[in-house]
DNA sequence: TTCAAATTGTCAAACGTTTATCAATTTTTG
DNA sequence: CAAAAATTGATAAACGTTTGACAATTTGAA
């Protein structure tokens, strides 16, 4: 790799110079620059970034820290994170942390120690508070890490309302709701609650099964089989869109028809599924407009530390309905 | 950030001795051992990776290029590469290729401008022959990227024939194979020759449909439906297992019995599709070992990168039997 | 032509770490 | 107790870049 010594030569100007047209500043005639800049073409000359972190200037890198990218709904928003932020030349480091507290301790003792510009999180741990203690800017999604740590979040409370208004709306009185494990910063506790007060409003009884996280899909599959036959409800509402599909698939193997017998919401509402499930009912999370402002929020940060940033962010969900709500047209 | 020099000064011994405990050299008494360790703890120290990475050391940053972690199958396959990886105590940068050829040439220069101590990509692009000029190690998943550059791929051929001989010994006659655009280096061209060989020797007929990895779920579907009404096949296999849930999703549109009338096979078999579709017949590529492979191989070219390679590696593929194929008890 | 402004160069320090060299000190061993 | 061995320290150079200070040169304008 050619280094800046290398191209200064080719130019037959100084280093001094050099660096002056890469990071424009000083007087520079464009003879010079136009000079500076095919040598540094020929040579293929690209900055060693490493040398410029370690000097002093942003190494524009941004750590991303999520349970893993292969859950749909994280995978969609690590790719959009990513596409964005690789489009305003910064670089991401991939972080899972598979919702282990030890695992994602170490990652952030590593991502400081790569000088990361910053940091986007939105893993479900508990009780980190080593959060505070860390100098890069950070964002958090839909989890409170700690008091200067701006949350991004979809209205997850608007959602849950959502989704059970239009179970009841369509007849529904019956309806349970499928949720991860109960824990303290959960977002999706929010979910619940809103589930939770839309029947209330109706009149209507709540049943939550609480499935956690971490639980295998066939594990899952029992537990709603076993739901479905003792408390034949005639509506699901899922946490979660893949969990709300395991519920479809049992309710077929039990003979329910979808939607006359039974009534299914599922939440989240990525491309994968709408594109490949789109039949599924399910409240939209705006994964583009969560990672824009996440990205927004963070950008500030970098640019001052200080600047004052509110507690919580709430961007609005949208609903998809298909036909695991109303019936179609045969 | 505490840095070497704070450490010493706590341990009160040299930063050459502390430099000597982090990195194992020279002679050492444990009672210093001891003593810097206990300073380092209390400073929580972390030695500066871009320091230590532009003195010489290895950044043990790895690039993975891949077109982008929303597809089930590359967000399975990068997630279990950096599981392994972080194990290994290595870091991930995320690069989405999004199948753009310049996007993939700026990745590769930043990579090369950040140090990283290897590559591992698995884009589709085409005559990307600047990969030769790149000094960090590389190796390719499922694609030639140049002489030196070792392929890692499951045996696509043989994918494609367990798939095909599935659907003849199930008693199709009419087998319709739907695969990416055929593309010059692309794997699938393998898994349709398999597919072509396998009913060639049975005397069937082919039909290869090729719709584009770009084209929309909604305009595929279109696409399958007509292909469905018009041909009348009795089996499909498609080179993805997305592209399957399409067809499947016609079908029953269709009034289509699965399997009676139509008998169905993927490609892929990622955990996703084997816990949220189990009834579709899949070819399974074994993610963790490709993951092992090309990780294994990507530390000998780390180690030494002269290492003598070979040019391919193959590993099985395996067949996920599920209602698409084979009628259960009802 | 002359002086000011613009341009370019030289030199050096800094970022935090590693590592070599050589010297000084301490510990061990016979 | 002396000599050998082990341990530790002081110093400096190196990685590639940035940036400030200041000097030297060129250019342009009056």
């Amino acid at each position: 790799m050619a280094k800046l010594a290398d191209v200064a030569k080719l130019a037959g100007v100084s280093v001094t110079t050099v660096s002056r047209v890469i990071n424009n500043y000083g007087s520079l005639s464009e003879k010079t620059k136009t000079k500076v800049f095919a040598a540094m073409h020929t040579l293929n000359y690209q900055p060693n970034s490493v040398a410029r972190s370690l000097q002093g200037k942003s190494s524009r890198l941004i750590g991303l820290i999520f349970p893993g990218v292969s859950n749909p709904f994280f995978g969609e928003l690590v790719q959009t994170l990513e596409n964005k932020l690789s489009a305003l030349d910064y670089r991401v480091i991939l972080c899972n942390s598979v919702n282990n507290a030890d695992t994602e301790r170490a990652y952030l003792r590593m991502l400081q120690a790569n000088q990361v510009a910053g940091i986007i999180t939105g893993t479900h741990n508990l009780t980190i508070r080593e959060y505070e203690h860390v100098d890069a800017p950070i964002i958090s999604f839909d989890r409170h890490l700690g008091d200067n740590i701006p949350i991004v979040s979809s209205d997850n409370y608007a959602g849950g309302k959502l989704a059970t208004e239009l179970l009841i709306k369509t007849g529904a009185t019956c309806i349970v709701m499928i949720s991860g494990a109960n824990r303290p910063n959960s977002p999706t506790n929010l979910r619940v609650k809103g589930y939770e007060d839309s029947l209330q409003q109706a009149d209507l009884p709540t049943h939550v099964l609480e499935l956690p996280f971490s639980m295998s899909p066939t594990l899952k599959r029992v537990e709603i089989r076993q739901h479905l036959t003792t408390l034949k409800p005639d509506a699901v509402f899922c946490s979660d869109d893949l969990t709300a599909i395991l519920v479809g698939d049992v309710a077929q193997e039990l003979g329910l028809k979808i939607p006359e017998q039974l009534k299914l919401v599922g939440y989240d509402g990525t491309r994968l599924i709408q594109d490949y499930q789109p039949q599924l009912s399910t409240v939209v999370q705006p994964i583009g407009d969560l990672a824009d402002l996440m990205i927004q929020l963070l950008r500030q940060r970098i640019k001052d530390n200080k600047v004052q940033l509110q507690a919580q962010y709430t961007l609005p969900v949208s609903l998809h309905t298909g036909a695991s709500v109303l019936a179609t047209k045969a």
